[in-house]
DNA sequence: ACCCAGGCGGGCG
DNA sequence: CGCCCGCATGGG
């Protein structure tokens, strides 16, 4: 397998802070084994390996990343984390009052990240009633147990791939269990067998926002909020605002004066207040700040 | 010990 | 429809 160094030297991309991206669980598949400050994050990324390493002050990385050519590894990676994204017209569309002003300016630089859709699937239905340290440990253990080791060409090995729905489907529920899945595990093994037989998620690119969504929760184990997050982080889809219990809560508190919204009129303002093309974004640094009040 | 976590499916009214 | 309940598991 062929492996290209994006840029060896690394880049500096305006206004993209790698930690900040990482650390608010949106890739809820990379290794925790990093040191932020000059260290090296690593993870599986489908059938990639991504390897960015941290040059100063983490606003600048390189990553190795598996693709037939280099310009295509360095697509891949811009596309990953976001770096498409013009932040300067984002941030001026969501920057409507002082709590997400605070947001913006304490995580400047957070992208919303585009991973892949089955990794994005896996990772979110792991997510439900979790939390974020334990999902992670859950994933981790996924890649170990049911991932392929991934050797570069020059010998080294580079890591492990996140397994596919075909070759999870063929590992019984009970390993899924073993693995910290708990009461998920059926979930997991009837979202691979219904991913690899009956829905192609790598053919939902191109739908609508509700066409997408729809689709999404004919999947075992996948529910409005899950969608969501699919929607959001495994395929670029601004129009999702997931609405988890750390959301409802923040926006509870900042908007609404403590009082219990429903999940439904949430999503009405959000919409209003942030519109359709950002509120993905808007959802990002709310859900980051607010778990970090 | 008790409570919570990036919720969902199923059963009931 | 809406509401309510159970659910595996580990950390605070």
């Amino acid at each position: 397998m062929k492996y290209y160094t994006t840029t060896p030297n690394g880049f500096k991309i305006k206004d993209f802070d790698l930690a900040h991206t990482i650390e608010s669980a949106q890739p809820l598949t990379f290794f925790a084994d990093y040191n932020f400050g000059e260290g090296i994050i690593e993870y599986p990324s489908g059938r990639n390996f991504i390897k960015a390493t941290i040059l100063g002050n983490s606003k600048s990385v390189q990553a190795r990343v598996d693709a037939t050519d280099l310009d295509t590894a360095k697509k891949d990676f811009m596309i990953r984390f976001g770096l498409n994204d013009n932040m300067q017209d984002i941030y001026k569309h969501i920057d409507t009052d002082k709590f997400v002003h605070a947001a913006i300016e304490k995580y400047h630089g957070m992208r919303v990240t585009v991973n892949d859709p089955w990794e994005a699937t896996l990772c979110f239905i792991m997510s439900q009633y979790n939390n974020i340290k334990r999902i992670r440990l859950i994933v981790k253990n996924f890649v170990k147990a049911f991932g392929n080791e991934i050797v570069a060409d020059d010998g080294i090995i580079l890591g492990r791939t996140f397994p596919t729905s075909e070759e999870l489907m063929k590992f019984p529920e009970s390993d899924f269990r073993a693995a910290g899945a708990g009461f998920r595990a059926k979930y997991i093994k009837e979202a691979a067998e219904y991913c690899t037989n009956n829905l192609d998620l790598y053919k939902l690119k191109n739908k609508s926002y509700d066409k997408l969504k729809e689709e999404l929760m004919t999947i075992t184990g996948v529910g409005d909020k899950v969608a969501d997050c699919i929607a959001l982080m495994g395929y670029g889809n601004m129009q999702a605002f997931p609405i988890d219990v750390w959301v409802k809560r923040t926006l509870e508190g900042m908007y609404f004066n403590g009082k219990p919204q429903k999940i439904k009129d949430l999503h009405k303002f959000a919409e209003e207040r942030w519109g359709a093309s950002y509120m993905g974004y808007a959802q990002q640094y709310i859900f980051h700040s607010g778990r970090n009040l």
